[in-house]
DNA sequence: CCTTGACCTTCCAGTAACTGGAAGCGCTAT
DNA sequence: ATAGCGCTTCCAGTTACTGGAAGGTCAAGG
């Protein structure tokens, strides 16, 4: 199978699935034109790393999962462990996003947004302390 | 004022200053020794851009934001208006997060950690679709 | 047989915003 | 004088791609 078909079957860009390959994440057998020939087998491992990069894991950890996918072997535990710690990013990333927004929303609310000058959202930029 | 100062002052480290310099959000005098020489003028441009960027600003829109701490009499409807352009992508990426945080949680729940193989969190990953 | 156009190849560069490190000065104190 | 810290510049690496150029391949139509 071409990269385009598998392009379209994995949802991934052809362009990503050559990066994906120069990092070793699949190894497509060549065709005699040099073309890439890629297995039903390649095609799963990359929708497979296409669903773990949509779920925010990271390039590295899709690496590990799918080493562990290639294991049909190993413990759950191995799995989760990776889950949550990702989980644990993102719940943190997410509370420091809540903060963020409240504190904007807030400034927004109190500025006036009309052609005067004066703006609590500027205030609360220049007040940054200077020890 | 030396770098190493502003750095303390300002909650930069110096290689950010100097990178700051690079892009051209801010200008330092030099001494006859080659030392960068800050004014209080640059310490506060820089502590305001660090401000903004812990709010998440962009540089790019650090850029804006001074150019417009910079002009007295701009309108705060043009600041607002960037705060605001803002506040929708923190809220975009919230409700993202906020979704991928309910998947994983979902999954790392329902899955045993344990020593059997049998994972829901890589089953949910191997059912990515392949057309 | 030739051409056209879609598809494939590699390689280079750029993105955002720094960060680390090397090599080499300047400054201050002992 | 020398030790040691602070300053300088420059180069490279980070993350995960993405865009584009230059050129080879393949199938279809004339």
């Amino acid at each position: 199978m071409n990269i385009g078909n598998v392009a379209e079957r994995s949802g991934l860009p052809a362009k990503t699935i050559r990066y994906y390959e120069d990092i070793g994440l699949v190894r497509p057998a060549r065709g005699t034109n040099g073309y890439r020939d890629f297995a039903s087998y390649d095609l799963h491992k990359l929708a497979f790393v296409g669903r773990a990069r949509s779920l925010g894991f990271s390039i590295e950890e899709c690496r590990t999962l799918l080493s562990l996918y290639e294991d049909r072997d190993r413990a759950s535990a191995d799995v989760r462990a990776i889950a949550e710690r990702h989980l644990a990013r993102i719940d943190r990333k997410l509370a420091e996003l809540q903060a963020l927004s409240a504190t904007l929303r807030d400034l927004v609310v109190r500025c006036h947004g009309d052609e005067r000058p004066e703006c609590p959202i500027m205030d609360d930029l220049a007040q940054a302390g200077t020890k």
